[in-house]
DNA sequence: CATTCCAACTGAACCGGTTCAGTTACCACG
DNA sequence: CGTGGTAACTGAACCGGTTCAGTTGGAATG
């Protein structure tokens, strides 16, 4: 067990505990010479800061948080955030801050989480997934000034660091990808327009078909589910015209899609062609390999801890 | 932004700080007349804990920490933890802790992890996962006197609480459910048998057959990723006399296995009867429906979570 | 040679709690 | 009425760092 304080570092280098500090953080007002000795004997001693007195004098808590709320049934299926965590930990790890996560139901809770995160100093900053349309958490960080960063821009005014993912693109390849197949009736399943990227996933679509000149009308909000993707898919079948290509707005829908087109009698990709988007494992040992676009959900966290801690500094 | 300390409610409630903490934190040697005061003080003050403050002089952390070693592709399929995470969050949120989360690449940076949550007092304990046989982490918890609580029990000696999923019964009923079907020849996809939990499943596997005197030799050892059941399933359809069942050891490969059966040309479910574990939202969607074994991450999540906050209390 | 200046370092206060050794005041008991 | 005991409460030390106001010694300056 571990004991060692900064006064015992600072007795065996015949120091007082204030150079010790000086020396750990590479502040000014040491000689080299002295730093080098302070660092050589913190490591044989075997020294490890104590972050909470670290944090309790510096009120810098060494730690970033995620809040994310979600219905503990839906969370079942998201295979985002495992991924985007590992890219978030990776960066963390390597500056030694900690990831304090909190998963919530309501928004509510995670609003009141943020409230405790930010007033008990238990984290420096907190990445923000998930926006909606103006969403209540902005305001509330300014409020807690909570440095924070967004993934993707909100709507309205944010004075955080929002770290984007390109979904246009990857959007419009896709359609025009079924374009080229000779596909005439392209319908969209987005998911819940509450949510930002929903809507620019799906004003993505309509502007894809609109370089066409194909219609943009056939369309339904769903919600990311298995279950929300397999009813989406059914009523696109059963209309009068039905599609001939359905994107969805995530893997999950789409594969969902895939076996309810199958379970209607519609043969896929003969009859029906089937677009996911997130690059899920699964989907490519789909049989058809689903065509999907590629999101980096671990490199995208990378990107947020790093924007967030550089802010933070 | 808050700044009240206990020192602030002291004044405002006349009393000494000691008479502060004891009330706050329902120690005898207050009355119950003042007691009340001061928590009606607290209150309107708006006064919160500093859990920096609370654990350097307590060194209790007010929060449990859980370690993934995962490789960063292998996690974007992993379905478990975000509704584990989910449960285990319950707990502590109702409880006040927060869960510290680190996902690391390699056993060694996990053991790592471990040794720092422990010196740096980040976490008053921890949740161990994925055990594998005569696990490196069970001598290091107990040298870092850490608590711990583990999911599933160890193979060898263990002074830690175990929070264990039926995986027999799962197994037996699903082998059961084949055997009515009239299937003779049911193989196993495990995964990666150093883990433990992948040995039980197979063990599961191979006394159910017993029980109805089949042969249990068709079995492959898998990873648990959709690239490992297919080519699992290719190698077991590629037999002399292939199987006409198949038991996954988790969802994923379940449904890559259909795929990879159906590019073969084998009819799913007419030739070939295929099983799951987990109960993964997808798995109800797919065509047909995927008969997999219920588990429940989620409770799982609290019930780890709470054993260990009785432990450390 | 006296003065100035600065880098290097010390000592102590401080962050916001917990905890423990004392001090009071009140009651019971012989 | 003196003694003892105890519940209620105080004051100060302490946890392990950071930070700031001083102190010191030596080089540069005039």
């Amino acid at each position: 067990m571990n004991k060692v304080t900064i006064a015992d570092v600072a007795l065996a280098a015949g120091v007082s505990k204030g150079a010790v500090s000086y020396a750990l953080n590479g502040k000014p007002g040491i000689s080299e010479e002295t730093r080098d000795r302070v660092l050589k004997v913190a490591e044989e001693l075997g020294w490890r800061p104590n972050p909470h007195a670290r944090s309790l004098s510096s009120s810098r808590a060494s730690a970033v948080g995620i809040i994310l709320a979600r219905d503990p049934k839906h969370l079942h299926s998201d295979t985002f955030f495992n991924a985007f965590f590992a890219g978030v930990e990776a960066v963390l790890g390597q500056r030694s801050h900690a990831l304090v996560l909190q998963i919530v139901e309501t928004a509510e809770a995670e609003i009141d989480g943020y409230r405790r995160l930010a007033t008990e100093r238990r984290v420096d900053g907190v990445i923000v997934a998930d926006l909606v349309a103006s969403d209540p958490r902005i305001p509330l960080l300014i409020e807690l000034n909570l440095p924070a960063v967004t993934l993707n821009r909100p709507k309205g005014e944010s004075p955080f660091a929002a770290i984007c993912s390109d979904e246009v693109t990857g959007i419009s390849k896709i359609v025009e990808h079924l374009v080229q197949l000779g596909h005439q009736n392209i319908a969209h399943v987005s998911g819940p327009l509450a949510m930002t990227h929903s809507g620019t996933r799906l004003q993505a679509w309509r502007d894809a078909l609109a370089a066409h000149a194909l219609p943009a009308d056939t369309w339904i909000e769903s919600d990311f589910t298995a279950a929300g993707g397999a009813s989406a898919t059914s009523e696109l079948l059963s209309q009068d015209d039905p599609p001939t290509a359905i994107v969805y707005a995530n893997d999950v829908m789409a594969i969902a899609g895939i076996a309810r087109a199958r379970a209607l009698g519609i043969s896929v990709p003969r009859d029906l062609s089937i677009t996911g988007y997130d690059d899920s494992e699964l989907s490519q040992y789909m049989y058809p390999p689903l065509t999907t676009v590629a999101t980096d959900p671990y490199l995208w966290g990378r990107k947020a801890a790093a924007k967030l801690l550089d802010i933070i500094d």
